[in-house]
DNA sequence: GTCTATAAGTAGATAGAC
DNA sequence: GTCTATCTACTTATAGAC
């Protein structure tokens, strides 16, 4: 036939475009916007390289940029979602806001990648900026307590530790996950107010 | 005489330099290397754009970046040592502590683009990595007390308070730096070993 | 849906006059 | 020490064959 994909090089609709999302999100969390090059792209995808294979797909670089944001946001979404489902009920205080704890970290690392890309092209993508605050910001209404505080101060910590982490290219410090979650949970409870 | 810098346009030696590393820096931190362009840098310094006047200065891109970092590392050294030696000889325990957070904080600010630059430039620039954590990190010999962690977590605080403000440009979550100054120190005092 | 060929623009870098 | 002119390489993007 003319249409087999093994004579004509082609492949199932739609799979193509979902492995150059991907390969374009961790390119883009690599070097940047800027940095990254279409022909880097298809080379990871396994295009042809130099040549416009990708613009098949895609009309421009910043059109590349947006479709792959928007799919590692929703992604990010559904997977969080579906672990918050499975924590909620502990009954002890400690151990409830130590898992709590340990939950945002492992967002924080979920989020790396647009993390990363945000920091270098803030700007570019105004989207990406919301959808990493709606997960991390908590605005109180009227006066902050000091309780409010002392979540924030967690969860700075919890961030800090991350990208300390990261950029150590180790725990923070030498200091395990466990451990700093524990003395974190220690350390901001019982709610004095 | 034909060595007048206005009928030449040459200026005293050494100060476009200084100049071209400030802006350079500046450049660099905005964008990143990659998204940085030579024009660019001639153009806030006051170059002729778009040519290589700056080659004259640098032999190359990854030269003017290296020569930046350094210059910017120098700096910040001198700086925190200054600010360091002002402090010391507090008495009361609680407010020394919130003492040396504020100037943790302060630290972080100072080293912001050298930050910026490396969570997007880290490896271009190995000696970059090296430089800024020689300022946070701490080492503990053998075993890791509580009070190791608990040290760490308020720099990791500290550092997540300060990038998340960045982030959403407004202190994080709206909590002033004195107020979470103050919370965190009480935190993480007093010692409990 | 993928490839070849190629156009158009941009950025790093060099040579040489002043 | 700065400028004009220019080279080369790379990158985005398009046209069209298969």
């Amino acid at each position: 036939m003319t249409t087999d994909p093994a004579t004509t090089g082609s492949r199932p609709r739609g799979q193509t475009r979902e492995r150059i999302l991907e390969a374009a999100m961790e390119v883009f969390a690599e070097v940047g916007f800027s940095g990254a090059t279409i022909s880097e792209v298809e080379r990871r995808v396994g295009l042809a390289v130099g040549t416009g294979s990708l613009y098949r797909h895609f009309p421009s670089k910043q059109a590349l940029l947006d479709a792959a944001v928007e799919r590692e946001v929703a992604s990010l979404r559904a997977e969080m979602a579906q672990a918050r489902a499975a924590v909620a009920e502990v009954a002890d205080p400690l151990e409830r806001r130590r898992l709590g704890y340990e939950q945002s970290l492992h967002d924080f690392r979920r989020f790396d990648r647009l993390f990363r890309l945000m920091l270098t092209e803030g700007e570019r993508v105004p989207e990406l900026r919301q959808a990493i605050w709606a997960a991390v910001q908590r605005d109180v209404p009227g006066a902050l307590g000091d309780r409010d505080v002392v979540d924030a101060i967690a969860m700075a910590a919890l961030g800090g530790y991350h990208l300390f982490s990261l950029m150590q290219g180790r725990p923070f410090n030498g200091i395990p996950e466990e451990r700093f979650l524990a003395v974190l949970a220690g350390l901001t409870g019982p709610p004095e107010n």
